[in-house]
DNA sequence: ATGAACCTTACTTTTTCCTTAAATTTTTTC
DNA sequence: GAAAAAATTTAAGGAAAAAGTAAGGTTCAT
């Protein structure tokens, strides 16, 4: 699974016209896998069958309310599941919340809004890792440089960068593409007062240059642009 | 972490009175670990510094709103992240969902709703299984660290770790891979009221290093990235 | 050819961290 | 409940890395 249109989902409600409403919502949003089924029981088998993502249930069905089938699927499936009801009262979301629903939907509903917690859950379940931070990496030709942990590698070899070159680095690298001021970065570095560390950015350049360049003298990444600053090539 | 109501959660908001009134839901519920902030500036702050669990964002906020601040964390962090807005109109809704919040709750709110989709989320990310493997063996080399029972092995022989060496390793091992600052390990250590044991943080890391390398002096997975933190090496 | 902008290197200072030992607190044992 | 052991904290001198300084060199535009 490469994104979440990957994923299968499970539709039940015993209202056609509502079902292939949100059927043809969810078609048209990119999702490739939909099942539908009408009754408790019928939702049951499918889950025993087949290997789905998420399931999106109607409160009210035919033979039995939505809560029960529910409970019966969390006993033996940690998949995503989330209510659909007309009933907006607090009591029943409430009680469909509290049951450990992953959402609860009540109609009529924005589709937009529908999509975007189907999207919220699915990316949350299976695309996030667990809420850590982003891997913050930045590729420079041969060169990797990763800002988590300040490492520099190339060829099996690798440095570590120091923490004013980690920050001037991070500068540069927000505003990528783009040139940087020579005041800008020594803002970055120094605060407020950085009158006379000109000379000293400079030095951190070189060291940063000769950390992330092939050729320090001849930079292909970290260029200077005269009379106005350094930019970090993309 | 055992259960959800070991998870840090951050709440932001300049409205003092509607903060505490949260907060104060919160802890009643159980939630042991509750930071605040009251500007975008504070949100951003306290996410370099602390491993939250979850933020809960409201849209409105002194300097800047909860949209942009809502970016500005999803570049570095994959926290869940949920609004909180006094705006019931479908465009926000759409908007703060479309950002790709986890949820967006509508003030006034019922209590228990809030608490249950915190709950949702929480379970969804951290406690449910997306194949996360809990791991509680760490090998490094020829040692192997059980954080079960805080036992160091190696040939046959063994050593224990005190309670302060095992909770500083356990911070650096669920990073593994990546800096730790000083901040972060004396805040895990000793709590909000860190400042001063700085020397004897390092004192602990040097016992940890007795117990954990081969050579302390010369560490080889317990390594110092100088100005930076420390880092548990993969 | 000249001056301004920037580079480069070696050197000095500062900061950060290490390490050891002794003191204090907490926990265990008898 | 006192003594012993273990764990934690404090303190201080020392080492090493990082940051900063300075001075001569290079490049570029006019």
């Amino acid at each position: 699974m490469n994104n979440i249109y990957d994923c299968k989902l499970l539709l039940v409600d015993d209202n056609l016209q509502l079902l292939h409403m949100i059927e043809e919502i969810l078609r048209k949003e990119g999702y490739q896998h939909i099942v539908t089924a009408k009754s408790c029981q019928e939702a049951y088998e499918v889950f025993d069958r087949e290997e789905l993502q998420l399931g999106i249930l109607d409160v009210m069905l035919p033979d039995g309310d939505g809560f029960s089938l529910f409970r019966r699927l969390r006993e033996r499936w940690e998949t995503p599941l989330l209510f659909l009801s007309a009933k907006d009262e607090d009591n029943d979301r409430l009680f469909g919340l509290g049951l450990g629903a992953d959402d609860y939907i009540t109609k009529p509903f924005l589709p937009q809004e529908l999509l975007f917690r189907i999207a919220a859950i699915l990316k949350r379940t299976y695309f996030f890792g667990n809420g850590r931070a982003r891997e913050e990496i930045l590729v420079l030709g041969e060169r990797t440089i990763n800002f988590e942990n300040a490492m520099v590698t190339w060829e099996e070899k690798s440095t570590t960068l120091t923490a004013k070159e980690l920050l001037l680095l991070r500068k540069l690298n927000s505003n990528r593409g783009n040139i940087v001021t020579f005041d800008a970065l020594c803002q970055t570095a120094w605060g407020d007062f950085y009158y006379g560390y000109e000379n000293t950015l400079m030095v951190h350049i070189r060291r940063l240059r000769e950390k992330i360049e092939e050729d320090p003298s001849h930079p292909k990444w970290l260029q200077t642009v005269r009379g106005l600053g350094y930019r970090l090539n993309k």
